[in-house]
RNA sequence: GCCGGGGUACCGAAGCGGCCAAACGGGACGGACUGUAAAUCCGUUGGCCUAUGCGCCUACGGGGGUUCAAAUCCCUCCCCCGGCACCA
């Protein structure tokens, strides 16, 4: 195990809050003095198996706790994923079967040992203790905590001011979520800004059960997403994937608002803010992506990615790599033409989107514009569209 | 359970018998400008049809009805919100 103030130096890097600090290095020195680990909790939730660079930001702070020497406890949430959340608040939680579970945390785990050490790493399923929990000690776990406590959470408390639906499960799962660190017997329990409430109540549940109570350790804030308006998540669309390929990774954090730029440097890279500073924007960004591409893949990646990104969007060139598309023989005709909607259809939507795109002038083939929707076009293998900004592809006919 | 208000497109919100694929705002998308930034400006935003045509289909919570014609009127069911009642 490293030593004592070497710890605390790289856990403490970057950390928005730890609860209590002084409770950290308690445990920190206990473990020490005894060789026994810590017992580190994160929560994933297997109703989203991607997982985005925000979450990486908090997988990487487990990620240094097991490279301190302790042991990380996923805690998957399947038992609630499959209750589903009838007031189905933010983003309405469905309910899952246990072969999607099993199947998200396949992938999940897959994305994150891209980051964690699976060395020291623990798995485990809350179902394993919440399926078969008797009524009985659901209300005695009910009866630790109160309505007002409850009521302390700002979303909550907004709520029942304005008269909007609170569903009792709601009050439920972070008490489920807070009984899992019972289970676990956890030491320290890892979140983003926005579980600091559940971090809390688990905290205080753990020790109305007669257990030590975790440190809670805020890694992360909410981090925005690349809008720079609602905080990342796959169901704003806004985020940046860890598995996503290194063009389209470096190409997101490119399109970021320039006020985004400090957080995502300070949050998510190892950069030194005050020397980026000085650098022009687009500079900013350059450096943002090519540290973040780095570290999800390698340093060469990432320079190509840049050099690609230099290519077709700077220079205005074509892609070294386009996607293929294969159109159905039936569309071309007799004379070696197709209809340009017909070809531009499988790239958008639906036809009538494909024929807007067009009449917007959206739409090149072979680097020229089309504008309109009644012309036959010489086909050749290999015809290269783009349509808007962003979307290559090379077509073909089968 | 009773009384009242409400359920419209991705979201918010108009419309309250025909001119409604549905005003307006936001979002999203496309274009111009740029640094694939922001701001701004312009345009698009159900689907289908070789396709700009007073074209066809689907759509205003579900189902049924009145009418030449319904998002708009009637019946019924479901859901949400508020008030009252109930309170083991």
């Amino acid at each position: 195990m490293v030593p004592l103030e070497e710890q605390l130096k790289r856990l403490k890097r970057r950390a928005v809050d730890i609860i209590p600090e002084s409770d950290l290095i308690k445990k920190l020195e206990r473990a020490l003095r005894t060789q026994k680990p810590l017992r580190v909790k994160l929560g994933v939730d297997p109703t989203s198996p991607d997982i985005h660079i925000a979450i990486g930001v908090v997988l990487q702070k487990l990620r240094d706790f097991q490279d301190c020497g302790h042991t990380a406890v996923l805690i998957v949430g399947d038992f609630t994923a499959r209750i589903g959340d009838p007031s189905g608040r933010s983003a309405q939680r469905k309910m899952l079967s246990k072969a999607e579970i099993e199947e998200n945390m396949q992938r999940y785990q897959e994305q994150a040992l891209k980051i964690l050490d699976p060395h020291r790493l623990e798995v485990r399923y809350n179902s394993e203790w919440l399926e078969g929990m008797s009524f009985d000690k659901l209300l005695e776990l009910a009866s630790k905590y109160t309505v007002a406590a409850m009521l302390e959470r700002e979303d909550f408390a907004k709520r029942f001011q304005a008269n909007v639906p609170i569903s009792l499960v709601e009050f439920l799962y972070p008490l489920a979520q807070a009984y899992d660190s019972v289970a676990i017997q956890a030491d320290v329990e890892l979140g983003g800004e926005d579980q600091r409430f559940n971090l809390l109540i688990g905290r205080a549940i753990q020790e109305r059960y007669g257990q030590e109570p975790q440190v809670c350790f805020i890694a992360a804030p909410v981090l925005e997403g690349i809008d720079g308006v609602k905080k990342m998540s796959k169901s704003f669309g806004n985020y940046v994937g860890v598995t996503d390929p290194p063009n389209e990774m470096f190409g997101k954090l490119m399109s970021i608002p320039d006020a985004l730029i400090e957080r995502y440097v300070t949050f998510m890279t190892d950069l030194n803010w005050e020397e980026i500073k000085r650098l022009h924007p687009k500079e900013q960004k350059q450096r943002l992506a090519h540290a973040i591409v780095t570290r999800y893949y390698d340093e060469a990646t990432a320079d190509a990615a840049l050099a690609e990104f230099e290519r077709v969007f700077a220079r205005k060139e074509r892609p070294t790599e386009v996607q293929k598309i294969y159109l159905d023989k039936s569309v071309l005709k007799p004379n070696g033409t197709v209809w340009i909607v017909e070809l531009i259809a499988p790239l958008a939507k639906s036809r009538s989107e494909a024929k807007r795109l067009i009449e917007q002038g959206a739409v090149e083939l072979d680097s020229v514009k089309i504008t309109r929707t009644d012309q036959d076009v010489p086909f050749r293998d290999g015809l290269l569209v783009k349509v808007g900004k962003h979307t290559f592809a090379e077509l073909h006919i089968q």
